[in-house]
DNA sequence: CGAGATTTTGAATTGGGTCAAGTTATGTGG
DNA sequence: CCACATAACTTGACCCAATTCAAAATCTCG
């Protein structure tokens, strides 16, 4: 993805963080820019298992995963907890606590990540100023609810295979866009955490991935996918009942 | 709910319509207040069954529901439809469109109603002069994910009469915030139309109903709908597996 | 290498779906 | 205002997809 060169831009956090998300669709004149740069100085460090934020913490800045993965989870007063997405490079995380001032769910590293911190007061008050950028974030946090709906639409209709090859082909398609191969990659989640997401038991996420493995439509080794028969998996979606 | 008397306020169209959602908590100016309203000016009028909008339709604006109630749904290409959400008095809808400029679904009356037309244009320049409306727009988008991510939770671990209560509970709710009885009400919508939006097929929402009723849980009448024992609801909610 | 965690697979169970029939609302035209 | 047609709802009987319980296999990593 070549960039117009900019010695702001270059030098910049945002180039390298806020990209697929934030900046990358942006035109902004060098003095933006520099602006926008000294929005995001803040990058922190988390190790597999590290908490980004828990539940109920003071909402203070949007989180841009600069590398690395996080899930994010909502926890039920009885125990149950549900995860709600798995994050990965260049996604917006937090959107959820700006309607509380308090994060309705956790989010927790799934491999060694980094992350930039948006402080909020700063990207409303920057996107006050840059039309485009205010624009932009309005369609992040649109885009989440559009994706939360695609989901409500897999749990409230699709059957367990249809789940896990949508779940499949998502990824894949994400990793696509980020450069990487759409038919070989390496689960970050256990088998528990993709049927939380998905609605399912980790018995039946087991068998599916089994039984897409005898239809050839993949193979798998336990975290390591590789699809074989993409449209395959985009028939098993449609096919409906 | 009582509010300071402004002449620009008290005839305008957002003192009535966007209340609840979008004017209400906001402290402002007569001069923001004044143009506030200019935002506002067009109502439109909806019978049972008319669409707000529909799926692919090219958004402009947000829409405030002034009086009555819409459903929205997703459409799956495969013709399977999926009740995203029940809207009423006070709320605002169509957020899914920002991120693509396309609605992502389709909102359709279930009773007579009338919407405020907000030309989201307008609502970006208005908020780039008031950081409080800023603020409030953007927390009201939040909520919407949270709300997303509350259903989600319900459609991947709850049981069909947790989700039936849960489902209660929230109209409850929401009447009782509009002044109206938290346990008495009429529901707008099918059998057909919760299952969809719980999960669930008509019959199963049928004998949850029926099973609630022999619990002497709460009353029904076809879509009359009398709480009874409103803890008992919030228990069943909470009683897991 | 070994211990604990994760994943796979099998067998039995069950909650919700499916199909079908009967009942109750709702709305329309005479 | 009633009769009728159609839509919406309820209930029963049966079935099946996914869960539950259990055990074995495999992986991970200190």
């Amino acid at each position: 993805m070549p960039q117009p060169a900019s010695i702001y831009h270059s030098k910049s956090v945002c180039s390298s963080c806020n990209l697929a998300e934030l900046c990358l669709p942006l035109d902004l004149s060098n003095n933006e820019l520099l602006k926008l740069d000294e929005l995001s100085m803040l990058k922190r460090d988390f190790s597999r298992g590290d908490y980004l934020y828990r539940n109920g913490d003071k909402f203070r800045s949007l989180f841009a995963i600069h590398s690395g993965s996080f899930k994010t989870q909502i926890l039920h007063e009885d125990g149950r907890e549900q995860v709600t997405g798995f994050q990965m490079t260049g996604e917006i995380i937090g959107l959820d606590a700006i309607s509380t001032d308090i994060h309705a769910c956790e989010a927790v590293a799934m491999e060694n990540s980094v992350v930039c911190e948006l402080p909020f007061n700063k990207l409303e008050s920057l996107s006050r100023q840059i039309p485009s950028l205010q624009r932009h974030l309005h369609k992040i946090m649109s885009r989440e609810i559009v994706r939360d709906q695609g989901i409500m639409l897999l749990l409230g209709s699709m059957r367990a295979e249809e789940r896990l090859a949508a779940f499949l082909l998502n990824l894949s398609q994400r990793f696509s866009t980020r450069g990487l191969s759409a038919t070989q990659f390496q689960l970050r989640m256990s088998r528990q955490e993709i049927g939380s997401y998905l609605g399912l038991k980790l018995e039946t996420v087991s068998r599916a991935f089994s039984h897409f493995q005898n239809e050839r439509l993949i193979n798998v080794k336990v975290r390591t996918i590789e699809i074989i028969d993409l449209p395959g998996l985009q028939t098993c979606l449609n096919a409906s009942r």
